[in-house]
DNA sequence: CTGCATGCAAACCTTTTGCAAGACT
DNA sequence: AGTCTTGCAAAAGGTTTGCATGCAG
């Protein structure tokens, strides 16, 4: 099992308790994003006495630490991605609710100009982008109105 | 003192109350973007018996309306911007929080990019976008480490 | 041993909703 | 008159915080 968290902690002399180590491994394991509530209930599954508000707080911990960047997807609860996961952004589609991912590349153009023309130095990761997917126009080419 | 809102609701056949004029014509009159709650601040200024849920019911039938979008400008409270007010983006600084806004054409090689490789048909409108400007950059060149 | 981390519960903030009273057309 | 809108207050949902206890280093 990896234990890239943990070191990362380690290394900046962090405390490494029980319930962290819980915490992160299970954000290890989720695949791509998650909620706190997500890993929450992951965590659970080992030890249920460990608190929301400590999932929190390490999330908060986190993101300080740059290992995670957090989004919003437009449902309400932020969320999280580990941050290893290369630099990536989502494609959210309206109608159906779908997603998928798309490389940094696509963003090239938008932060060049950004950083000519603004002097703007683009932080863009873990970006989402709503529209309609290939499925949704193609049932509804006017869905965009 | 424009009626565009009043005249979109009019148009509609939608019912035009007291509150909806006030409310409208705050809107029509707050520079830029607006949180639910700025709104309220100025409404109670001529009408203080106006409710906040009404405000957010009104917006929320704009929003249907297609006459305002909404953005997640990362403070917590929503965003809400006429969308007579062309379409646009916001660059925000993680530094210091100011923001500035750039036309909808830097992002045309993403949208292209998108439809092009995913058949994905984007939809963006009031996107922000995080980063650093001038001012913080020249500050601290290292400040994105 | 000392300070940081945790659990718990309550607070918080923004937004939504049920309901009865009231107003627009 | 009938339906849509409002005010009020309470609920909801996600996240944060104060405080006393507990554990890592």
């Amino acid at each position: 099992m990896p234990t890239i968290l943990l070191d990362a902690l380690r290394a900046r002399g962090l405390r490494v308790t029980p319930q962290r180590a819980i915490i992160l491994e299970a954000i290890e394991q989720l695949p791509g994003h998650m909620t706190a509530e997500q890993i929450y209930t992951h965590v659970q599954q080992v030890n249920s006495y460990i608190n929301l508000a400590t999932i929190y707080r390490t999330l908060e911990l986190l993101l300080e630490l740059d290992l995670m960047t957090e989004a919003n997807m437009g449902t309400g609860a932020t969320a999280y991605a580990l941050h290893t996961h290369a630099t990536h952004h989502h494609a959210v589609c309206r109608s159906c609710g779908r997603s998928f991912e798309f490389s940094h590349e696509l963003f090239e153009p938008l932060t060049s100009a950004l950083r000519l023309h603004y002097a703007f130095v683009a932080d863009v990761d873990h970006t989402v982008i709503f529209g309609w997917c290939q499925t949704c126009t193609g049932h509804s080419l006017a869905a965009q109105s």
